[in-house]
RNA sequence: GGGCCUUUAGCUCAGCUGGUUAGAGCGCACGCUUGAUAAGCGUGAGGUCUCUGGUUCAAGCCCAGAAAGGCCCA
């Protein structure tokens, strides 16, 4: 005999009834441990090479292609790179849950100055201009990295195919961009011409924007007048007699005898001021300023904007030719005069402003920063030294207004602390207008892509619109190298076909370092000849390629290589700084060579920033790793859930109190797990009661749950994770534990085991861990798969659900008679008359009547429709409560619409089931029991 | 300085074509429970919808400007 049993039999009141109950049994821990589950888990993943079996499940499958643009192989993973990552693995995770084949190849960018620069600084001087070692070091370090970060982004959880990633540095990737290099300019996309960099004579290279420091430094600011040669602007009134001039201010006289015309600024009024019988023209604002300098008397003659100024012509103040008048946006009112000086060569915004007028670019400062012949008068003079020379012939020439010396922050070079120089140098560009280029790629934009959120065709088109050619060129040692090769003779560049095939597979052979050996050297036939020139000698360009050149190759370099990819992408997904950056060079590279757009659908995320929506920075000091914050926080799924909580869209904040919700509902969902794993003990998904067997209650919360799959389907598809996590959460909070779990623990735990209405529950609640765990599976990697480990060992999985991991699965369809619109609409009525009651309960609480809502008795005091409509959900009300007792009254024709009454039990209670009901006390064999209990205890087997 | 974007309770988000006392979840306070227990339930208090003008009978929603913040550029 049952030794519980056997108590009761001797009499004892003090039998303890609770064994008899069916309280939710369950392995699964409460307490997540994330930070020392998660890597066991990653491990496990690892052992069952999960990709590849996600891989094997996928096969016959459509395709779902999202291409991972390549984070630089540098620092540490921190939380923005996380955010891309997490949002990535999101969007992949939902689409193989959707039934996607989802192969995804992570990749990096492996090249590149920063790289280069770090690798440099640890060379010993002597080491320094070698660029052999220079590669091979700064190989390594790429790689050394690359490993880190692999590390990194495996503990968010991120599942990809990380022993085949893509790097930029392969020799197959290296090959592909040579190709690609070479298609374009054998498409005659391709051209070469001057621009402006940043020069460092004592190098005597180029510097790129990270080896320039500002300092202090010295220069003269001249004050100097261009006499007008011709042309006349209306709108000034009648052209004075006598001279008049434009007067431009400079801090780098040697720029003078590059000048190639005089910018003013469209919109800025201009004035034409006589002062000692001469007119000068310049901005109305600046005149004040600049006479304090020249010490004479001014008078304002007329104003006009500077847009009328536009295609005056000018002597300039030295040289024997004239310069025009030009507009643009960048001059300013901050110092000089409102003209500026414009010498293309040596400065970018005069170089972008001077394109646009077709103006020279002239450079007649030679490696060494001395004058070339093309300035015969101080051929061979530093600029620096000719600085004094230039202002002296100024003021031989009567041009000079004023001159001072100003101490100001100037460039100079890292290395050497010297000021540098803008320099134009010959350059490679990818021409954006041949051929009506830039129309096409406007095209696309508009018609051929999907921007998420909308807002980013508007960007990246006005972007595209306005982009000026691209410069691919770098002098630089860390990069794929131009592949071409110059006749000595003429200079003129080989563009052969054949040419670029060999290389292309020498490198792949290889690698890009090849072009640096005599071998590459060999790639030209034996006895070529200049094309232009007839020439035999060649000699090989050592400049590299912009390493966006590289990342904006990888559809061709992946997309298009891989097999289990597809060109072009489903998604391309980053965050909104690659409009200019990575979604443009990949639209301008595969428009140029396949015609088309390499994605279908581009998604931008935001940037992460703190609490207060300010950036993360080192000196803000709210900058924080990824390793640090699945620490900090308790767990890459804690991370993961707080990307899916928030906007992506927009910026995405971060801070201890956002972090502290992420926490809480992170244990809501793992609780609501846990009940469900608990309350399932002993339930088989062959033991499922039909769906017309179920309670009212039952129903609802499946007509919730396809409600939810709707929803969260919708959500996702829109690529609006935060509402998907709103409605998943709510759906746990809400409707589950505060509603129906709550309802459910008097049926789950007190009814018979074996009774139907334990049954019908335990149907109910399966539905909901079925769908359940494969909702938050791409969401909480982790958690849903320990879920889906659980209910292996409980015997819940079905027969045909893949057993090694929940990351096999896909969602399940929502049958169709879940959705009862009518059912759901009578019980939003019933929730409304609830949550009156609730108050009533409370109300009885705070003036101790009652303590547990057992304790309490409804009465419900109705008419009309609304007394029909209670009595038709009575049998409900008493459970849907949590009271012992409901009583529904007809209030009479004259009686309130509906008036609820709590009145104190004065029933005895049931020492089973907690409530107070009449039939305790009725029962001879457990005397302190209801009739339900008893009943419940009865049907338990005696022996 | 320019382009694009953002700004609704402590936090994350709703708020349809402008229309009665602006919503949800979480958090918080108070209470209940101690058979989801380092859990669970209930009730309640929180918002001059960034600001300033304007349009309108009526504006969180429309218009103009400003401030703060983000990305990119200069």
């Amino acid at each position: 005999m049952d030794p519980a049993l056997e108590t009761r039999n001797l009499g004892a009141k003090v039998m303890d009834y609770r064994e008899t109950l069916n309280l939710p049994k369950t392995d699964f821990p409460m307490k997540a441990d994330l930070n020392t589950r998660e890597p066991q888990r990653q491990a496990h993943w690892k052992e069952i090479d999960l990709y590849g079996l996600l891989h094997q499940h996928g096969k016959g499958r459509k395709k779902y292609v999202l291409h991972d643009g390549p984070p630089y192989a540098n620092g540490d993973v921190h939380m923005g790179t996380a955010l891309n990552k997490i949002s990535k693995d999101l969007v992949m995770r939902y689409k193989s849950m959707r039934g996607f084949h989802t192969p995804y190849v992570p990749g990096w960018d492996c090249h590149g100055m920063p790289i280069e620069h770090k690798v440099v600084e640890t060379l010993p001087e002597a080491e320094r201009k070698d660029r052999q070692r220079i590669r091979t070091e700064c190989r390594k370090y790429a790689e050394r990295f690359v490993d880190k970060q692999r590390g990194q982004f495996k503990q968010l959880g991120i599942l990809g195919d990380w022993e085949h990633p893509y790097l930029t540095m392969s020799p197959e990737y290296q090959a592909a961009i040579v190709r690609l290099f070479g298609e374009l300019a054998l498409k005659g996309l391709i051209y070469r011409g001057l621009k402006p960099v940043h020069w460092c004579p004592a190098c005597q290279s180029a510097l790129a924007e990270a080896e320039v420091e500002y300092e202090d430094h010295t220069s003269p600011s001249v004050t100097v007048r261009f006499e007008l040669a011709s042309g006349w602007p209306e709108s000034l009134g009648n052209k004075p007699a006598g001279k008049i001039y434009l007067p431009i201010w400079t801090t780098t006289p040697w720029t003078l005898p590059a000048n190639r015309a005089v910018c003013v600024h469209p919109e800025f009024t201009y004035a034409l001021v006589e002062s000692e019988g001469e007119h000068y023209i310049l901005a109305k604002e600046l005149i004040e300023a600049n006479w304090k300098n020249f010490g004479k008397a001014y008078r304002v003659v007329s104003e006009t904007k500077g847009q009328a100024l536009e295609h005056l012509t000018l002597q300039h103040p030295f040289l024997a030719y004239q310069v025009p008048v030009i507009l643009g946006g960048h001059v300013t009112l901050d110092s000089g005069t409102g003209c500026v000086h414009t010498a293309p060569g040596h400065g970018q915004e005069d170089f972008v402003v001077g394109k646009q007028y077709k103006l020279e670019v002239f450079n007649p400062v030679g490696e060494n920063g001395c004058f070339t012949s093309a300035f015969p008068e101080m051929q061979g003079q530093f600029v620096f030294k000719a600085n004094p020379k230039i202002v002296e012939l100024l003021k031989e020439r009567g041009a000079l207004l004023h001159s001072e010396n100003v101490a100001h922050s100037y460039p100079h070079c890292w290395r050497h602390h010297q000021p540098i120089i803008f320099r134009a140098t010959e350059q490679w560009f990818l021409n954006v207008d041949r051929d009506g280029f830039r129309q096409k790629l406007l095209d696309i934009i508009q018609k051929d892509v999907t921007w998420v959120p909308e807002a980013s065709r508007n960007r990246i088109a006005s972007m595209v619109a306005s982009r000026p050619d691209w410069c691919l060129s770098r002098q630089r040692n860390w990069g794929v190298p131009l592949p071409i090769f110059y006749c000595k003779e003429c200079g003129e560049p080989v563009i052969r076909e054949d040419v670029f095939k060999k290389v292309e597979e020498l490198v792949r052979a290889q690698n890009a370092d090849v072009w640096f050996t005599p071998e590459a050297r060999a790639v030209l036939p034996e006895g070529s000849a200049c094309a232009k020139c007839g020439g035999r000698e060649f000699r090989q360009e050592t400049d590299i390629l912009d390493v966006w050149f590289d990342s904006g190759a990888s559809h061709a370099a992946v997309l298009a290589l891989r097999p289990e990819l597809k060109f072009p992408a489903d998604l391309y997904l980053e965050g909104s700084d690659q409009h200019r950056g990575w979604f443009q060079v990949s639209l301008l590279t595969a428009v140029a060579t396949m015609g088309q757009a390499p994605y279908r659908s581009v998604l931008t995320h935001g940037y992460t920033v703190d609490g207060n929506g300010k950036k993360m920075s080192k000196s803000l000091g709210n900058f924080i790793t990824a390793e640090e914050g699945i620490k900090r926080y308790g767990g890459a799924d804690i991370l993961r859930l707080w990307v899916c909580s928030e906007n992506v869209q927009l910026d995405i904040r971060f801070s201890d109190e956002i972090f502290k919700r992420t926490v809480d509902a992170y244990r809501r969902m793992r609780n609501t797990l846990r009940f469900l794993l608990g309350n399932l003990d002993g339930f088989k998904p062959t033991q499922v009661v039909k769906y017309k067997e179920l309670a009212e209650m039952d129903k609802l919360v499946l007509h919730k749950l396809a409600v939810l799959l709707e929803q969260s389907g919708e959500a996702c598809d829109a690529f609006d994770f935060y509402r998907f996590y709103q409605a998943l959460h709510n759906f746990c909070a809400v409707d589950l534990s505060a509603f129906y779990f709550d309802v459910l623990k008097d049926r789950l735990y007190a009814d018979g085991v074996k009774s139907t209405s334990r049954l019908a529950a335990q149907t109910t609640l399966w539905h909901v861990l079925n769908h359940l765990v494969r909702l938050l599976a791409p969401i909480l990697v982790h958690t849903a798969d320990e879920t889906w480990e659980f209910m292996g060992k409980q015997g819940l999985l079905e027969a045909n659900a893949p057993s090694a991991s929940v990351h096999l699965a896909t969602w399940l369809p929502a049958p169709k008679e879940w959705t009862d619109l009518k059912l759901a609409q009578d019980w939003e009525h019933l929730f409304e008359i609830r949550a009156e009651v609730q108050k009533q309960l409370e109300e009885a609480r705070n003036a101790k009547v009652i303590g547990h809502s057992y304790e309490a008795n409804v009465e419900i005091r109705a008419r009309g429709d609304k007394r029909t409509f209670l009595a038709a959900h009575v049998k409900d009300l008493e459970a849907f409560f949590i009271v012992s007792g409901v009583q529904l009254e007809d209030a009479g024709a004259a009686g309130p619409d509906l008036q609820i009454k709590v009145i104190a039990s004065q029933a005895k209670k049931c020492e089973r089931c907690w409530r107070m009901v009449p039939s305790v006390g009725v029962h001879e064999q457990h005397p302190t029991l209801c009739t339900r209990c008893h009943d419940a205890v009865d049907a338990l087997p005696k022996a």
